[in-house]
DNA sequence: CACGAGACCTGTTCGC
DNA sequence: TGCGAACAGGTCTCGT
């Protein structure tokens, strides 16, 4: 479930209840879940650290420890959550961390893409990363002259992480219908006009999404619901909520694309 | 530089 | 019913 949405959202929800805790112990279960240091390394820094704060970057969780950071990234079915500590683990569940108070937080991933990274130098792993779509830098100015500096399919683009931070395939296809852009449009073809909306459209369908708690699929649930308000991600062969056009699925970037062929001309 | 294919994984749904 | 194919919110690496 993991877009920039859905991340802020475990971020907000977490915060109040790993705030001030100190983690006691780690249960790795899936050693490649740890991307560093090494598990015995990971073991002893981690031990003892106190959480000072959760935060996000684009679709990282960045948990502040006395001397570290933790980033957790979910990739395509990870999640993160609190349980008792004296409650069984899981099936998929792939590190435990036991803290003071009573429970645990635990990182829960069946197809084990998801990642852990505990480091003392954050900037390592988010160094590359573009701007914060909902930060103050990302104005219709820049996108548009950042678009026109490279010769890039627009859909591609967006879900580039060292372009944009935070975009993935749902949000991408549907800020893309919002701006009336289509997905295979060339980057540096976008009007200043259409960048504008592009990056409105951005902002807008990412503050929906967070204002609905993201979007829940399949057996990953976490109570948010803007899967009940897609415009076009997964409505292939549905009408358009705009025109009534029905909705094409293409494949961009070995990416399921969905668009309006009537709104979003090339 | 831009792009496509394959890899990493498990589980569900679809088509015959 | 059974069984293989297709597909899934992401990103990395390699080859052209």
């Amino acid at each position: 479930m993991p877009e920039l949405p859905e991340v802020e959202t475990i971020a907000r929800k977490l915060k109040p209840e790993l705030t001030g805790k100190t983690i006691i112990d780690a249960d790795l279960r899936w050693s490649r879940t740890l991307a560093s240091p090494s598990v015995k390394k990971f073991k002893e820094q981690i031990k003892g650290q106190k959480i000072l704060r959760v935060g996000r970057r684009a679709k990282y969780l960045d948990i502040s420890l006395s001397e570290f950071n933790m980033l957790v990234h979910l990739r395509m079915s990870g999640d993160l959550f609190m349980r008792e500590s004296k409650f069984e683990p899981q099936k998929h569940d792939r590190l435990i961390l036991k803290l003071t108070g009573g429970k645990s937080l635990v990182f829960n991933d069946t197809r084990k893409f998801g990642r852990v990274w505990l480091t003392a130098n954050p900037e390592n792993v988010l160094g590359k990363l573009g701007p914060e779509p909902l930060s103050r830098g990302f104005t219709s100015q820049w996108l548009h002259t950042a678009l026109h500096n490279k010769h890039r399919q627009l859909k591609p683009l967006l879900l580039d992480q060292t372009f944009l931070a935070g975009l993935g395939n749902i949000y991408t296809d549907e800020a893309l219908h919002i701006a009336k852009l289509h997905p295979l449009a060339a980057s540096d073809s976008i009007t200043v006009e259409q960048a504008r909306a592009l990056q409105d459209a951005v902002r807008r369908v990412l503050k929906e999404g967070i204002r609905r708690n993201g979007a829940s699929i399949d057996w990953v649930y976490r109570g948010g619901e803007f899967q009940n308000h897609f415009r076009v991600y997964d409505r292939d062969g549905k009408p358009c909520p705009v025109c009534g056009t029905k909705i094409e699925r293409i494949i961009v970037g070995q990416r399921s694309t969905h668009y309006c062929p009537n709104c979003q001309m090339r």
